[in-house]
DNA sequence: AAGATACGTCAATATGGCTGACATAAATTT
DNA sequence: AAATTTATGTCAGCCATATTGACGTATCTT
């Protein structure tokens, strides 16, 4: 039988220095988001996408015109990693770019209805084991929650997508 | 210029059937995972490991004597996958096997204190994030907080790690 | 003795990351 | 106008991590 330490006393692990450790947040996050990304996981198979395909499709719609740039700053992986992926969007008719008005060596993305319609069905199975979670939860509580996730990000280079959630409250540059 | 969805209100999204989509929750969790994760990764890459080894090496050592069928039920992952990973956290000495008691044919896996030393670091720096996180919130929150996240788990067939972390309330065998 | 289980391993394959180099078009600077 | 920088795309190759299927061995269960 293996141990079962509970939620807040830290009964053998290192804890070096002797700090306590959220360990209990920690692998809370872990089992969440698991759980949280496999209910896109199994609807993403049927399109033959997979996760990246889902990260680059959901931003593209819910930020239109976002430029290539700015979706590499927000997924934290390279131009060539996101070329397939991408490519792959475009071709199957999910993305289409639009020439910049400004500045015409920019691609600005925007999804299609299907693409649209990919990201809805996804958010939907989310939000739905999000609703469960916080059906006991009352509306303070769950400002609660909101108020936990954002603590929970980086702020100091925030991509041009966090600008929006944060309500643009601290503008580095522009 | 992207558009800026506010936290509620649906402004342009698809919302099949119209339903309101939890969008800003579903972008919360994953930014804050993200640079959750990403606290640990740099560390990682001085060890010339993975996230597959922080996540081996993580539950080994929080819960020692676990089997490897209990580890792939953890991580979601097939024994091949875990196979390499493991190999290699054998060979540098992170963790060791011993032949189970009852059954001789299990290996339970135990960390070795240079094991325990490593996801004692890891495990700090993620604690800073959420210690930082929770600076704000009061311990009433706090525990919304860990309700939400246990509320977003899948609890239908729980794995043994989540049968300790949710107190054996729902052993569905043995 | 037969079968099931726990684990390990071999072989092949796919996805999604990475680096480095290079090309093009368009904007900006000098 | 020329030089430089920026935004993007692409080629080639590598690495980590995941997959499936098959097979072998030790051990437990029936």
């Amino acid at each position: 039988m293996a141990a079962k330490p509970d939620s807040q006393g830290d009964d053998h692990a290192p804890a070096a220095g002797g700090r306590d450790l959220r360990w209990d947040i920690i692998e809370l996050l872990f089992f969440a988001y698991r759980d949280f990304v496999g209910d896109a996981d199994q609807e993403l198979e049927a399109f033959g996408f997979g996760r990246a395909h889902h990260r680059v499709i959901h931003f593209v719609t819910r930020y239109p015109g976002l430029k290539v740039a700015d979706l590499l700053d927000v997924l934290r992986i390279t131009k060539q990693s996101l070329g397939r992926v991408l490519k792959q969007l475009l071709d199957e008719g999910y993305i289409v770019q639009k020439t910049g008005n400004n500045d015409r060596r920019q691609r600005l993305l925007y999804a299609t209805p299907k693409g649209e319609a990919l990201v809805a069905k996804l958010a939907g199975l989310q939000t739905d084991r999000i609703n469960r979670a916080i059906a006991g939860i009352d509306p303070a509580g769950v400002e609660t929650v909101r108020q936990f996730l954002r603590a929970m990000i980086d702020r100091d280079d925030p991509d041009k997508v966090l600008e929006a959630i944060f309500g643009g409250g601290r503008k580095t540059r522009e």
